[in-house]
DNA sequence: AGACATTTTTAAACATTGTTTAAAATTTGA
DNA sequence: TCAAATTTTAAACAATGTTTAAAAATGTCT
């Protein structure tokens, strides 16, 4: 990698930081590129250097995050000294921290056909599948070892992400329910349907 | 009311029938004043006698979807003939019926304190709360005829409530799992749930 | 029916914001 | 230092929500 394409990397990478604390804070329709780009002290016009448009910028934003938390539970599913419940509780608790923390970005709401172009919509499709894939290694690995039992694992967890998803929609960062709390009655909720 | 303000009535009816279409086919962003004046061979203009603004003509949008959601959520609730049991059932069907068939204006997705002026959002927010509040009715007699059994009810319907919520992100009108399924598995887990 | 008042529609101007462009400024590397 | 490559900029442009003032249509009263 030439000098000019690291730099050029290091700055995609600060943009794309600087984003994502602006769409978390504003929404992806309130977010502008001129807010992007005045906090980096650009204008506008050079963000259009970087990338191709703000769908573009939306979707590596919202990529960024996705593998972030990709690799968070990773780590746990691959972490062999805990016993296959605690796991699944554990991705349930990470999960649930990013659709708190990263609310916005973290599963871009709105329809991505609409907002992505057909490369990125792939993209972006793939990238959900492999994280949903995630929580269904456990849980099949739970079916295995008859921790868990249920019929039709995937649609459950259709169901246990889509209460999760949700919660961006309700929580305060004041509000009458913790973080903790909802981790821990999500948790019991999850548990009581996989058993 | 005198002749002109129920021909100004029934005329923001069909702007708003109209509206809620473009809505459920393109979505919040996608829909344009500019669509849903010609859809009725009317310029944009025109929709700002009717209307305050665009996110005033989609809070009507959502707020008459959402009212008629109530209203057969009521009919089933109160239904005696039928068992709690069975009347949550049809509730869920209900719901999973407008999540699907209005996806998109059925509940206004993005933060609602962006779209909505202050008054708009306060209204909203209370449409949820009573909408929501037809499952805790259902939930809490369940309760106490031993039908179901759960503490936090309150928290348990957001969980499902959410669950449910979330089909409109992946549901597709030809895909491999027809509303029917959904809805009779969702039921299930449901259930689960709640005993 | 005709005249006046009220209601409704329109076209055009305007504001905001995403996008493109051509040129200027800066940086790199020999 | 100088030429080539990279990056930034300001300005123009396009799309779309919003406002406005005037025109058109409608309703009402005599």
């Amino acid at each position: 990698m030439t000098m000019a394409e690291r730099k050029a990397f290091n700055k995609r990478e600060k943009i794309i930081k600087s984003a994502i604390k602006i769409v978390n804070r504003r929404g992806y329709s309130g977010t502008t590129m001129e807010e992007v780009a005045a906090e980096l002290l650009m204008t506008k016009g050079s963000l259009y250097y970087y990338f191709k448009n703000k769908s573009d910028l939306m979707f590596q934003c919202n990529s960024i995050v996705l593998l972030e938390a990709q690799e968070d539970l990773k780590r746990v599913l691959l972490d062999e000294s805990l016993s296959i419940k605690k796991r699944l509780q554990e991705m349930v608790f990470i999960h649930i921290h990013y659709a708190i923390e990263e609310n916005e970005v973290f599963n871009l709401i709105m329809r991505p056909e609409q907002l992505f172009s057909e490369e990125q919509l792939e993209e972006v499709l793939h990238l959900r599948d492999e994280y949903a894939a995630f929580f269904d290694k456990i849980i099949a690995k739970g079916i295995e070892t008859k921790d868990f039992n249920t019929e039709d694992p995937i649609m459950l967890r259709m169901f246990i992400l889509g209460a999760m998803n949700w919660i961006q929609q309700w929580y305060k960062p004041n509000g009458r329910l913790s973080k903790k709390e909802i981790q821990q009655r999500f948790w019991n909720y999850i548990l009581k349907l996989l058993t």
